[in-house]
DNA sequence: CGAACCTCCTGCGGGC
DNA sequence: TGCCCGCAGGAGGTTC
């Protein structure tokens, strides 16, 4: 499940194929995504992108003349690089034709993605995208923001920081990740988080975070980047999807359950 | 405002 | 072996 460096493994894997290509023609084979594909995403065709950047989890990528383009991988969506004769998969919903022989596919097969099409202004004004808080790994994150934003909360850390309102890019992976690596349960309660405390999760989120772009990404099912290559972080999770396995700590069974809807995992020993 | 819950969808895996 | 059911999950929307 893409979250943010799964992002931006596919933002660095795409940005060299799209900035300057030509956009030949557009093909939308399935437009029953999150929210509908515009019918006219085909009105893109002959412009090209000028540069494709991330904000949180969502892709922007801008146009010279048409505007912007805003995806959201959701829960299953990958886009690859692809050959314009390789035959299409299942779910291979959006096409973009590229000049030189190339060609962009938007793939998700539970739809939960955006395709979204803004003729004008900022992208980062869209509604989507206009209340997201700081990236975790600019500075705007930082101790401070984390404990203002937890004090008036009475849910659990786990769920807190999973709030894109909070922080983007944290799902529900790296939640747990992020949380083992700062010690911390995820029960916890956010407002009762000591500032020494915020310091290590602000700590801990910026490396899994780092380190997991390193790696590729996490594939634990759907997740392939735009050569259609699995990421390797998984080998490097330490708590999530091992519920009841050897923590590779200190062997105390990994314990889960589910905290905001999510299962959450995390080592009883070495988490206080 | 925050919190809890619902919803979209398909693929997979457990159970029988 | 094969079928069916339930679950997984990002995040906006709804309700209280």
């Amino acid at each position: 499940m893409p979250e943010l460096p799964e992002v931006e493994t596919t933002r660095r894997g795409i940005e060299p194929h799209l900035i300057g290509r030509r956009i030949l023609d557009v093909v939308v084979r399935e437009g029953r995504l999150r929210q509908p594909v515009a019918p006219d995403l085909d009105r893109i065709s002959d412009d090209h992108a000028t540069t494709v950047r991330r904000r949180g989890k969502y892709l922007i990528i801008d146009l010279a003349a048409q505007g912007s383009l805003i995806i959201h991988l959701g829960m299953s969506g990958s886009l690859r690089i692809a050959d314009p004769n390789a035959e299409f998969r299942k779910h291979d919903h959006i096409v973009l034709n590229l000049k030189g022989g190339r060609q962009l596919r938007y793939h998700d097969p539970r739809r939960f993605g955006i395709f979204l099409h803004l003729p004008t202004g900022d992208p980062l004004e869209h509604p989507l995208l206009r209340k997201l808080g700081p990236e975790p790994l600019s500075n705007a994150f930082d101790a401070d923001h984390l404990r203002r934003f937890c004090r008036s909360r009475k849910a659990s850390i786990k769920v807190t920081i999973m709030d894109a309102k909070c922080v983007v890019g944290v799902g529900n992976i790296y939640a747990s990740e992020a949380l083992f690596r700062a010690g911390i349960r995820p029960g916890t309660a956010a407002r009762r988080l000591s500032g020494p405390k915020c310091q290590g999760l602000v700590e801990a989120i910026r490396s899994v975070l780092r380190e997991s772009i390193e790696q590729g990404g996490t594939t634990l099912r759907d997740f392939v980047n735009s050569d259609g290559e699995p990421g390797y972080f998984r080998q490097r999770l330490y708590v999530y999807d091992r519920g009841g396995e050897p923590c590779r700590s200190c062997s105390t069974p990994i314990r889960s359950a589910i905290m905001g809807q999510r299962s959450t995992y995390w080592c009883p020993s070495c988490q206080s």
